[in-house]
DNA sequence: CGTTCCGTTGATCTTAGTCAAAGGGGGTGG
DNA sequence: CCACCCCCTTTGACTAAGATCAACGGAACG
């Protein structure tokens, strides 16, 4: 059964649209199987060679890189629709770890059939390619937010755009959203310590502005949130185009 | 005449072999002409929808983008062989501007050939893809140098990237390479200001490790270069593979 | 119940930022 | 040819943002 990839970057069409039939004999054509694995589950090491490549079908994990004093760096949050382990099916080896921070559903794709893919199926290989470009963008944001913001604006902006791209991930419910991340995670994503994280968030909390508490993430001002980002509030939702 | 094209990306040879006659053949399908631009030219604009792409063929410039509050994040350095404007082919609009620091040779291609290809050339994406993974991979490496280290490293690391990137380039004279950047572009990548970062090379001059000078960088000790950035001297060479 | 992990808070310290001023070319126009 | 200016570098004095250290509370879990 293949109706469960919904996110998937191989579909063209946006996640609300049912799927077409050749859609669907296409994706049998690549997938090799669904995995199914628990929070916490290492699913690229930095430094190896995976076989497989995935696609987030549900859940919630992590891209860091380990450094040689233990600090660890978070490169992004991933979420359902990403591409996971491009690096390795196009270099030699993945260059930063991935783990899953939520139980997740993974749509699983053989390595080998990546050339396969270039060939016999070029506009699919032009969407990979366009991933590609997408996320190269966000981690050009990224680097600007960790290297040129004071620690609130980091923290705003951050908060933002987890929101909006669950919004057009269709994971929102109103101001609610699911961010089952520590705040180390978050630190670790931004650059900062801990310790200085968790009392801006505390004054994002004491304004009314974000409320974090027990994994669920409620926004209860988006606008001075998006002020604070510095971020066009309708900007946001412009910035992940539909999968 | 494409004879130039030595560090194109279109080519699947090293640098240092010669084309042959049917990569010459190929390359005169897609290529649209050369550009020549002085230093400080502005090749890409943020938010500009570019017509064309480029691949560098000679000089050195920058990647970067502008926050609201007037700073700049500088996103990369750009030399030769690599490829600008992914962005504008394959979404709807740069999310950075590029800029020559030098004067630059460049190679220039029709935005709307790159579909083509896709179709007809699939070993040809499949390279571009690579390319755009190997950027994405060295963004990775710059957020965690700007996120985690403190400067005193983040300098050596940066140095140490830019030096055996050049050395891969064949750009390098012995110790030497041309390093056309002003402190505070250098400042700007590694998440610093000028004031801080002129006192951490300082500190690097007179402890005899690096030696920059009217834009001519020396490395005195590649060594404890090295190990300032917390990175095994071998490792530095086999990070970007020839293209 | 103890242990562990995470969040919270206060006190203290350090790194890096800001401000200010001076020196050094290189280019341009008088 | 000189003077002026602009841009970049260098250096010192001061400030502030954020890191580190330390301790405690609470929830989950064996």
């Amino acid at each position: 059964m293949v109706t469960d990839c919904k996110n998937c970057w191989l579909r063209k069409q946006p996640v609300f649209l049912s799927m077409s039939e050749d859609e669907l004999v296409f994706m049998h054509e690549f997938k090799t199987g669904e995995l199914e694995v628990d929070a916490g589950a290492t699913l690229m090491l930095e430094g190896s060679n995976s076989p497989q490549l995935f696609t987030v079908l549900e859940g919630m994990g992590l891209r860091y890189k380990t450094l040689e004093d233990g600090e660890r760096q978070v490169i992004s949050f991933v979420m359902p629709g990403d591409f996971i382990g491009l690096q390795a099916g196009v270099m030699q080896e993945m260059q930063h770890s991935v783990e899953s921070t939520t139980p997740m559903k993974l749509c699983v794709f053989d390595r080998r059939s990546l050339w396969r893919l270039f060939k016999d199926h070029p506009e699919r290989a032009y969407d990979l390619t366009w991933l590609a470009a997408l996320e190269e963008h966000f981690l050009g944001e990224h680097l600007a937010v960790v290297g040129r913001m004071p620690a609130e604006q980091r923290l705003a902006t951050g908060i933002l755009r987890l929101y909006d791209r669950a919004v057009s991930l269709g994971l929102t419910e109103g101001p609610w959203m699911k961010l089952p991340y520590t705040q180390k995670d978050l630190a670790d994503a931004l650059g900062l310590s801990v310790v200085h994280t968790n009392k801006t968030l505390k004054r994002l909390r004491d304004r009314r502005i974000v409320n974090w508490k027990n994994g669920d993430m409620e926004i209860l001002d988006y606008d001075r949130l998006s002020e604070m980002a510095h971020v066009d509030p309708a900007e946001g939702m412009r910035q992940r185009p539909l999968i």
